[in-house]
DNA sequence: TTAATAGTTGAATATTTATTCAACTAATTA
DNA sequence: TAATTAGTTGAATAAATATTCAACTATTAA
């Protein structure tokens, strides 16, 4: 068989399933799947998003409900809006911020209850 | 209003809003829920657990696949084991790793589909 | 019982990244 | 206009963690 990468150590032993396997990976897709899970997977992010599902909230209201900064919630604020995950209006000095879209509200409430059921 | 708690730096500014919020604020099952997002938000981790969706492997058909080292896949598959998202046999030598149940299943290919109809 | 192979493990390194701090912009109001 | 408030930003620090490396265990086969 002989190692068919640099970068492994070892031998395939399941030549046909490997095969099988490497001909459906997308790479591009999986980064992108793990970049999602990634933002997610923060929880000052994920506490951000809870609430933000819960009710349209400001920079203040988010870093009172959550006992931090507002330069702390802002950074996150701007993972979540680069990555397309909350949106926001401006009404005079104030800034609203909620959840993108149902999708991700979805997603989001999905491993919500995940989460409940496996307590 | 004051600041209600020492770590922020600003007064509320929808009292009533950010007070229904933290009512129904469960901070220990969302500490569970970033947690799980963690784990699957590592290519390297989302990657293996494609794979292990797709059909079950052991170290080294990972090691192939993925053009990593049997140690990196090693430790991966660790943290995989120890936040119950994979489980494994073993069959001599050979251990043979696949996802924990269809709970983990479900989730992980609902966000697969999740980053295919946004591309 | 020795050699070979599949897999694991702990320590070290290198990289990533969350929060802090201070200075800044944008909008409002006195 | 000047002062106030909501929010942003860049650099620095501190903490978390993915991979490497070398040594190790467990199972099989010679």
């Amino acid at each position: 068989m002989g190692k068919e990468e640099i970068g492994c150590d070892c031998d395939v032993i399941h030549e046909d399933v490997v095969n099988r396997v490497r001909n459906n990976m997308q790479e591009d897709i999986l980064y992108d799947l793990a970049d999602f899970f990634r933002i997610v997977g923060d929880s000052t992010r994920t506490k951000i998003m809870w609430a933000l599902d819960e009710h349209e909230m400001c920079v203040c209201d988010l870093a009172v409900l959550l006992n931090m900064t507002k330069s702390a919630i802002s950074h996150q604020l701007r993972v979540l809006k680069e990555a397309n995950l909350v949106t926001f209006r401006r009404e005079g000095k104030i800034i609203y911020y909620k959840l993108a879209d149902d999708h991700v509200t979805q997603i989001f409430e999905r491993g919500f209850e995940h989460i409940m059921e496996s307590k």
